[in-house]
DNA sequence: CTGAAAGCGCTTACAG
DNA sequence: CTGAAAGCGCTTACAG
């Protein structure tokens, strides 16, 4: 935390009475078979003892990389988004990459404006969880090749891409098998009308699972502009009230979650007796919630790892090839009160 | 979402076979008294239609300034501080900066490890959070000049600096009053063993409630590192098991709230018959709690809005005066079932 | 009222 | 193995 005055390449050969060129060559470890190892020896001596740090700026402007990664988040202080961007950005400081937050509110003429934003103050690469109806857009953006795509939560069936994501099929039946042996008979599915794949792909885990099971999937699907409130609620309680042959539900995202069991203590539903209850994402608050809640946890340090890593694994490679970076990462079950215990259960 | 191929000034100038200067003057509004109106118009009208926008680096490695901003929270992931980076963003944008977050984990040598890193890279603004004993880091950014330091949550009495912070002494006494008007008789405070001013303060504010309501403050200071911790709980419950007289508790952040309601779940007493509660910062997770919890919620909105206000209006005035940015906001009581009623309550 | 030119700090093709 | 020079896209002091 000292420095007065930056110190620029040409200081540096002022000062040694090398050429700016030999020394760039040097600091971007382009000197291999070209400059004499002495002269390594001197610049390098020379610029660890004064801390040069080349300015950002005018590299930029050279080359047109700026080292910055945008996360488009759908919502930043969602405690998953930002569990994850908090990982992020550790991991991108390290590789000398800043990281720039927005959320797109699942709002598309939103997002579509931060992205021509961003475009505008270049980026390197968009790190993105679409919101809906967002395909097209996310096309053409691949289709651009200005920028590294990576995909986020979610991805596209029919375009090759990359993507970071849940291995949202097994996770759901994982949860399901675990209503299932905690003795549940007919469970039922809450989750958003969506076109997201992570809702899809966890519908057909829950229907995979419960096929063998239970004559047919019981679910309520709420449009995503509902998650959080009253109406929302509602629309649970009605369906919680026409289903009274359901005791055990499975919730899709944490939001659903926290709604829904609002509207069990409403209808004094008794959690897990008359009504066993597991949820996608973890968060404090079901832990400490009366009964604590089951959940399906997101590994959020592996797939923060996994989306740096191969975003800055691809802007490496760029033009190099058309890569293509995409994983799947497996859900963490953690059982907790609102399943009823089984002899299995060892506590 | 269109663009092939940025338009820089020089296409502009060849274009309208107008010079470069006399485009830069328009585009930064120094074309008053300089340039006619008609050419002005003429610049403005193929701007907007070819949708050009200035080179960020270009102007950067000219003028030195970055248009960025950072913001350094003790932990971005923080439910708190992530809301407010949410509200900052959006504002930040508008204005054409872009905002980078990073958390301190509360760590000195964190804190100055990356604000070197930012200083290398250069940003126009700090907005910080500061660690555990970072006073004179602190006041030695501020006497470099070379940025905008704005405080966050905390602030020095022994420097003149910007801050935005919490009313933390009158939340704590409408805290506290709220638990004497719910009939409680000892009210104890669980804080933080701290040498940040919104502790203080808040300990201050409790004390001075309480003084003509029961002979003395009955206090519990957790270092940081146990906030989360069993060890931390443990230490919570030997002092609730001690002091058997306490029938009321005021928790100095949400951190603690957390850590103290698992702690009294665990011994069984009962909110708020025996014991009520309180808490500074609101969570989703208190409006949920069995009881819901009440609590001295921190407005967000206000302090997002207020942080970057100031720190844009410093950015703009910077070299014209010594000027000082410093906001106290009033915190919102929000009584829930964790205190009991009162005949004054009428819900 | 308008423009030619220097220079911010880099990178890299080219020459030697 | 090393260096002189052009140029990335701006801003602004200076000249007219």
């Amino acid at each position: 935390m000292k420095k007065k005055q930056r110190v620029s390449i040409k200081d540096i050969s002022k000062e040694l009475g090398i050429s700016i060129t030999t020394i760039s060559f040097i600091i971007n470890k382009k000197a291999k078979n070209r400059i004499s190892d002495e002269v390594i020896k001197k610049v390098e001596d020379y610029i660890e003892k004064v801390g040069y740090e080349p300015n950002t700026s005018a590299q930029t402007l050279r080359t047109g990389k700026t080292k910055t990664i945008v996360f488009m988040a759908e919502d930043i202080s969602d405690p998953f988004f930002s569990a994850v961007a908090k990982e992020m950005e550790e991991i991108a400081y390290k590789n000398g990459y800043k990281i720039i937050y927005c959320s797109t509110e699942n709002n598309k003429d939103r997002a579509a404006e931060l992205i021509s934003l961003f475009q505008n103050r270049q980026v390197d690469a968009f790190i993105i969880t679409p919101p809906e109806n967002f395909e097209k857009e996310i096309q053409e953006l691949i289709t651009q090749k200005n920028e590294v795509i990576m995909l986020f939560d979610r991805r596209y069936t029919s375009t090759e891409h990359n993507y970071v994501i849940l291995d949202n099929f097994n996770g759901a039946k994982m949860a399901v098998n675990k209503l299932i042996s905690s003795g549940c008979k007919n469970i039922a599915y809450v989750g958003l009308k969506s076109d997201f794949s992570c809702m899809s792909e966890r519908l057909e885990g829950y229907k995979d699972a419960i096929k063998d099971h239970q004559s047919q999937p019981i679910s309520l699907l709420l449009p995503f502009k509902d998650v959080k409130t009253k109406a929302g609620r509602i629309q649970f309680e009605k369906f919680i009230n026409k289903h009274t042959a359901v005791d055990g539900i499975l919730f899709a995202t944490n939001g659903l979650a926290i709604n829904g069991l609002k509207g069990l203590k409403e209808l004094h539903k008794n959690i897990p007796d008359e009504l066993a209850v597991i949820t996608f994402d973890d968060r404090d608050l079901f832990e400490l919630h009366t009964p604590s809640i089951s959940v399906l946890s997101q590994p959020v340090p592996a797939m923060a790892t996994e989306l740096i890593k191969g975003t800055l694994e691809l802007l490496r490679a760029k033009n190099d090839k058309n890569e293509i970076f995409q994983k799947i990462l497996p859900g963490n079950l953690i059982t907790r009160d609102s399943c009823k215990l089984t002899i299995y259960d060892k506590k």
